[in-house]
DNA sequence: CGAATTACATACCGACCGGTATGTATGTGT
DNA sequence: ACACATACATACCGGTCGGTATGTAATTCG
């Protein structure tokens, strides 16, 4: 079983990887800083990896759309109540991720904001990773209107569009205010935008 | 008044590093590539600026915030009748600048993402352009109160950080889908959202 | 008109970048 | 046990970066 020693140093490099990437950004990532980490060399990594640009794609697909699985989709996907659940993660994922995340921002936002005008590969995989958070809000609320809970007349593609992007825009500005409680603030707001969205009891 | 070109020579080479920037974002700006666009050379550029730093703050107070007040802060504090020119404004902005804007987003959001974390005096001056547009939103609602538009009940102050939180947010989904229609769907509901926060008619 | 300052242009520097060529242990299949 | 591939380490390359030292027209001023 020695062939999980690749596997183990291929996971180290990704996660060194992405962490030099969320505090500098991709371009502005320097592979010795990643390797410095994590006490690897180069032959390491160009090893497992064939150029920059796959070491970021594969930071995408495999951090950051795991995390994001974790602590959004699945949740959503499972849940059996999606718009308290939906509300529930608003108000509750600064506390799960690290403050980091609030200094640093959303690490998915980061990268389309940097790569995408620039990198049509990355914008593909970006843009997958965001489809999927849109479809697991749009399937959310589609629930929430057969359950009742959300009004019929609900435009819910135009909804979930809205919801991921004002979530990013918040997670955004927080990142530049520097400040947890702004955060919270600012998606109180997008928690009334979604009550708005629910049938008046 | 031949001192008029000295001014001439630095907003040239403010219009173009503006442009690059916009383009690359910050760090990979091209100082080569700025001063290709316009015919200059370094010795002007250094002439004018003491650092590649200097020029971004100046890129910042002298472009990026004079063309948001004219698009957005000044139409909004002279408006007689605030929340209908707030609203008029989130839907007709794109058409205003070029399709540019949507292929490479806002420049100042753009900027404050990728440099808030890295530099405190970048971090300073982005904010507070922020803050002029944060306040901006906050009179026309506490107009809209004043007024009898807006519910007295509402919470002006978070409704204004989120307007401006999920705007920018609007802008970066967009960017990335590329897609001005996107936009304008992302954009409509920041309207819904604003609608509710007005009394029932 | 001559001296001094301004407004640039040119040539060059060290630092760092991503990437590669090569060397070398460590397994691994037969 | 031997041939061979795997999994790294080391040394080095060309290119680009921001920045500077120096040179030179143009302008201003006494």
């Amino acid at each position: 079983m020695k062939t999980k020693q690749r596997d183990v140093t291929r996971e180290k490099l990704l996660q060194a990887a992405f962490c030099e990437i969320h505090r500098q950004g991709f371009q502005a990532a320097s592979i010795t800083n990643i390797l410095g980490d994590t006490g690897l060399t180069k032959g390491a990594l160009y090893h497992h990896f064939p150029t920059k640009q796959a070491i970021g794609l594969a930071v995408i697909e495999e951090v950051i759309e795991a995390r994001l699985d974790e602590l959004i989709f699945r949740p959503l996907r499972e849940s059996e109540k999606p718009v308290e659940t939906l509300l529930e993660i608003m108000g509750s994922v600064h506390r799960k991720v690290g403050a980091d995340f609030i200094k640093l921002g959303c690490p998915l936002n980061n990268l389309m904001q940097e790569m995408s005008p620039l990198d049509e590969i990355f914008k593909a995989r970006l843009n997958h990773v965001l489809a999927i958070w849109r479809q697991a809000v749009e399937d959310a609320l589609l629930r929430g209107i057969r359950q009742g809970q959300i009004r019929a007349d609900v435009d819910f593609r135009a909804a979930a569009l809205f919801i991921v992007s004002a979530w990013e825009g918040c997670i955004g500005i927080a990142k530049n205010l520097q400040c947890p409680d702004m955060f919270g603030l600012c998606m109180s707001q997008l928690q009334v935008y979604v009550r708005g969205l629910m049938r008046t009891a």
